[in-house]
DNA sequence: CCACAATATATCAATTTGATAGTAACGGTA
DNA sequence: TACCGTTACTATCAAATTGATATATTGTGG
């Protein structure tokens, strides 16, 4: 997903500022399936506000720097249904684990199995994050499907590993 | 992982060539958790050369351009034991499918079911792809173990879409 | 026989990252 | 009270990376 349609989508679930749309990526609900930087945020909005699939409005703050505060247009949002007709594109995933894993066997054997474990611990972790995601108020939204989709993913790769972690000696 | 990282341990697996290392990254046991292009690869085996880390050797081929073959040294060895003791970076995810279907919840709620029914599928052939590749000649070798992994990862994910698909309605 | 895939290297504009900078308030702690 | 780290916000930029493309030859299915 281009970080334009990105933009677009998250701004049709309520407007926000580039900052919050970079938290949400980095830190929300979708921050295990999505990246982003300032850097490709910032003139995305920009460029999409030229474009006027967004507005901007900025919000006086006492004290504080102008937010400025993104909304999808009426032609965003139409440019954001276009984009949702095409078929998603297989997942991109990076994995500096498995690659670890791999490499650990021909160099390094001895340190597979602290991988493995320290891996397993990191699992949990991942999966306190994503729970305290969980919205309790509209159990069916989507939000929480797709969190929910990522603690059973957690939960699958450390039972694999659970369950494996001693057959590479 | 860097790039350069990357290309250090693949050599540590055995001799290479550029356009080998891209297929490996691109088709082998890498694909679903890696990624790289030429622009990214040829500029780091060139690096990677000139401080000595690898070895290159042209092997000549009949009406073919030469093959520029690499291979690891050991002072590159080092560099890559060295790189395997830092604690791997967690994974970076990006899924097309969970942001079109928090997305399109709030802009085509009709196009959900017909996301989720596509995924499925795709598991499947992700599945058949991913088992294509294990070695039933070395069953407790890390790169099958890694496969394995890929493998139970995919049927997580379909489990959960099959046995969730009909919530978000 | 022809179009297309595979083998192999390589480049490049456009995009993206990751780090950093600036500015101000708030919270904890010494 | 002074200091320090974090949160809130916008913004930039060098360096890394992508994705597409060019070039050249052999092998292969229709």
């Amino acid at each position: 997903m281009e970080i334009r349609t990105l933009c677009l989508g998250i701004l049709a679930l309520g407007d926000a500022t580039g900052y919050e749309i970079k938290k949400m990526v980095a830190e929300g609900s979708f921050s295990f399936f999505s990246e982003a930087s300032y850097g490709s945020i910032y003139p995305a909005l920009t460029k999409l506000t030229e474009e006027k699939l967004i507005d901007c409005r900025a919000e006086q703050q006492e004290k504080r720097p102008d937010k400025k505060v993104y909304s999808l247009t009426p032609d965003g949002r139409k440019v954001l249904e276009k984009a949702l007709t095409k078929d998603p594109g297989p997942d991109r995933n990076r994995s500096e684990f498995l690659a670890a894993l791999l490499f650990a066997e021909a160099v390094a054997p001895t340190r597979v199995s602290d991988l493995i474990l320290d891996r397993i611990e990191q699992h949990d972790e991942k999966i306190t994050e994503l729970s305290a995601l969980l919205d309790y108020n509209s159990p069916d939204s989507a939000s929480n499907f797709v969190i929910e989709y990522g603690i059973a993913i957690q939960k699958a790769a450390k039972k694999f590993l659970t369950t494996h972690k001693d057959r590479l000696r």
